[in-house]
DNA sequence: GAAAACCCTGGAGCGACTACGGAGTCAACC
DNA sequence: GGTTGACTCCGTAGTCGCTCCAGGGTTTTC
């Protein structure tokens, strides 16, 4: 089986799956005689569960360890849940901080009425209105303490090092 | 003003302050005799804008748009509201994608009773079974087309070039 | 006068790819 | 036999938005 098969078998990348044997999540298959790289079974197993999980949005360095687990089957499962754990909590975190972001871009959207000059536009009034400290309708009306669940992967305020 | 009491005064680091002035974001401020960047109250309203852009969740190529309106307050508003409709959508489609997600770990989750081998583990037995292309409980029960709205910023399926 | 805190530049690193250049390989068609 | 086109190889650089570092100079504080 050539990579291309493989990708088409699993849905991903032919560039996806040589980054993926390059930073050692994959092992290195077996080479045709012409230098080509010759899959088999395993691998297609292995890159599907890879790409589940990536699916599932788990960062390669944790589907690493879920690969552990795969490969030594009489290790203790109590890592596995709180592997799912942690992801499942980053996701809610982000989800809470996205629909604070959503109300915000909303309420931003509704000051902008039909067409006009920039000097006379209400959302770009309120975006600099912002930058001049006062306190602007998008943070302040729908999200009052907007500053205390501030957007967690923009990290746009990492504050302290 | 120096470049610490401009990030105290914005909220925004001092590394970042330099990478935006090197990406063009914000302009080169003038030099005093010891070399140190000396900002104006200028400088702290555009990074001010910048920054609750950011918290926002916007690109920096859409704020350097934006910036330009801000410079040219003739200029039709009309892009404005496009913008910012397209950053919310942008956010409201992740966060679909997001609540599913949440779901799904859920339901994994919830497949993990007690302390046990890895071999036993309900988790670890769902991702294989993806992984061996069966139905699975976390993408299949949670969501039924899961394939359907696939998680868009991990983007783990790109499919065709 | 010494230590701490600040500032400078240039460059590397993060995560998870994605894209590119330049080359070799292979099957099909004319 | 020549040519096209699809596929593969490798290595490197670019993406985004920072973040961190080394190795130096300057200013402030004790």
């Amino acid at each position: 089986m050539r990579i291309g098969e493989l990708a088409q078998a699993t849905g991903a990348d032919v560039e996806t799956i040589r980054y993926y044997e390059k930073i050692g999540l994959l092992p290195a298959p077996g080479r045709a005689a012409n230098g080509y790289r010759a899959y088999s079974s395993e691998h297609v197993e292995r890159l599907a569960f890879v790409r589940h999980c990536r699916a599932l949005d788990m960062p390669l360095a944790q589907i690493e360890r879920l690969l552990d687990f795969v490969d030594r089957p009489q290790a203790d499962c109590g890592d596995i849940d709180a592997l799912v754990g942690e992801q499942l909590e980053r996701v809610r975190v982000r989800l809470a901080s996205l629909q604070t972001l959503e109300r915000q871009l909303a309420t931003l959207r509704a000051m902008c009425h039909g067409p006009h000059v920039a000097a006379e536009c209400g959302i770009l009034h309120e975006l600099v209105a912002a930058a001049h400290g006062d306190s602007c309708a998008c943070h302040g009306a729908a999200a009052p303490q907007a500053d205390a669940d501030r957007v967690a992967t923009a990290s746009p305020v990492p504050r302290a090092r």
